[in-house]
DNA sequence: CAAATATTAAATGTAAGACATATGAAATCT
DNA sequence: AGATTTCATATGTCTTACATTTAATATTTG
């Protein structure tokens, strides 16, 4: 058989992009076997250690997983929503602070793909959906709060909200843009009346969406940037005015 | 230094998450160069194949690249937005394909993505974002385009729309929602009237987008996805119906 | 002296072989 | 029939060796 390879790139990575491609395509199916190590050192005309390589770059993209044994081998892997957004997470995460992605930047596309989320949630969401959001503006509003851990109620209300629209492939695209905003979130203080403010906006919205008025919940969706944008443009002017003062 | 390591994996993908966390936590910083693989070998204990798997794994995810030669070796790379967003599209392709996702399912999530751009798009969309919209408008029309052409242009269509809002984080967001979407919109058969119906709505999105009217966009998107919604059920509908009366 | 050339050292890329370990299936023994 | 042992097969890991690339250094040469 021999399969044919494009050259002008590591062994493992060409092999890797070939059994990649018969899995995107449909040529292997999900749970299917793919040859043995061995049988695929053959069939490509390269060592082992080579063969090894392209199956763990393929690994790391969640496309295979390997078993050991006398019945082992590697088999395509159906992607799980989570494992996908797993990645996503790690991914977006490094590309806004790679990136050097402003803090605007960041929290205008977040709002805005939350804002799409909101008439689906309102028309759809469950009980549990709306009392996880309840409960997290209760913990929102414990006194003995580390601005962490405000950060993290905070992205787990917006999840509820998201995954109140009942969307799947939403609620994967989502949690790349809320998570990966947390690192930005981290670098802001929240003041009392901060808090305050930002914690009155949750409830609003969640009346909203328990109403089922999806208009109402956008707008307080879009008063939320609002606010949080002035918040960090307050904190990040008075930081940069701070250091400029030398 | 001897790092320590998760047990109850293999150890490529230990010491893989080790580093992982490294460059996520910032300890590692975009450029720097990791220690050679012999002396990765040392300080993880393992021999430098098993590294040399980790770092195939790191490199799968773009998170390293690789120099050969004497100043060579892995380094923590930057993760561009085209990096990232081919990898989310084959992962968002497969996750769809592979979770028999609805049709009806992702397409309600592109249209509720899309129109979280719009108004961003109405007001920010550069010129040559809206010549691209009627270039692909044009395009569509032609009488003897295939349907996998038509689905191009349309994704293409939609791309322009995306970017017109100046956000690359939405834009890289969207990309994966819209990509994957293809191969569920190339099942579907365009006879000539559906497409002057979708080209129509192009128009008039085109034209809100130009006149910087973002809830005129929302709504023609809205009439698009119910379009493409009723197109794509009297389809399904049709083709279960051939099957099913054996 | 300066420029072209050759050498060298350090790193990754690839190969080959060996052994360790896990695991299901077959053979064997109660 | 059921428990136990053996065995074959596959991945996981280590070792050693060599090929190749690349930049820096040394050497030669005009």
């Amino acid at each position: 058989m021999k399969s044919k390879l494009v050259p002008s790139a590591d062994l493992s990575a060409q092999i890797a992009a070939n059994i990649r491609d018969a899995i995107v395509s449909g040529a292997l199916i999900v749970d299917e076997r793919l040859p043995s190590e061995a049988e695929l050192s053959l069939k490509f005309n390269v060592s082992r250690a080579t063969v090894r390589e392209a199956l763990k770059r393929l690994a790391a993209q969640s496309l295979i997983r390997t078993q050991r044994g006398a019945t082992g081998g590697a088999f395509v892997n159906r992607i799980s929503f989570e494992a996908a957004q797993a990645q996503q997470i790690t991914t977006s995460t490094l590309l806004l602070s790679m990136n050097d992605v402003s803090f605007e930047t960041a929290c205008e596309a977040r709002y805005a793909l939350e804002r799409a989320c909101a008439p689906l949630s309102s028309e759809r969401r469950k009980q549990y959906h709306i009392n996880a959001m309840r409960d997290e503006i209760k913990v929102q509003g414990e006194a003995n709060l580390t601005d962490e851990e405000f950060c993290a109620s905070d992205v787990a209300f917006h999840r509820a909200l998201v995954d109140g629209a009942g969307n799947p492939v939403l609620s994967y695209q989502l949690a790349g843009a809320v998570e990966a905003m947390q690192p930005l979130m981290n670098m802001i203080t929240f003041t009392a009346r901060s808090r305050d403010a930002i914690i009155a906006l949750h409830i609003s919205i969640a009346d909203a969406i328990e109403a089922g008025d999806g208009a109402a919940a956008s707008a307080g969706l879009t008063a939320l940037e609002a606010e949080t944008q002035a918040l960090a443009h307050r904190i990040f002017a008075q930081r940069s005015g701070n250091t400029a003062q030398v």
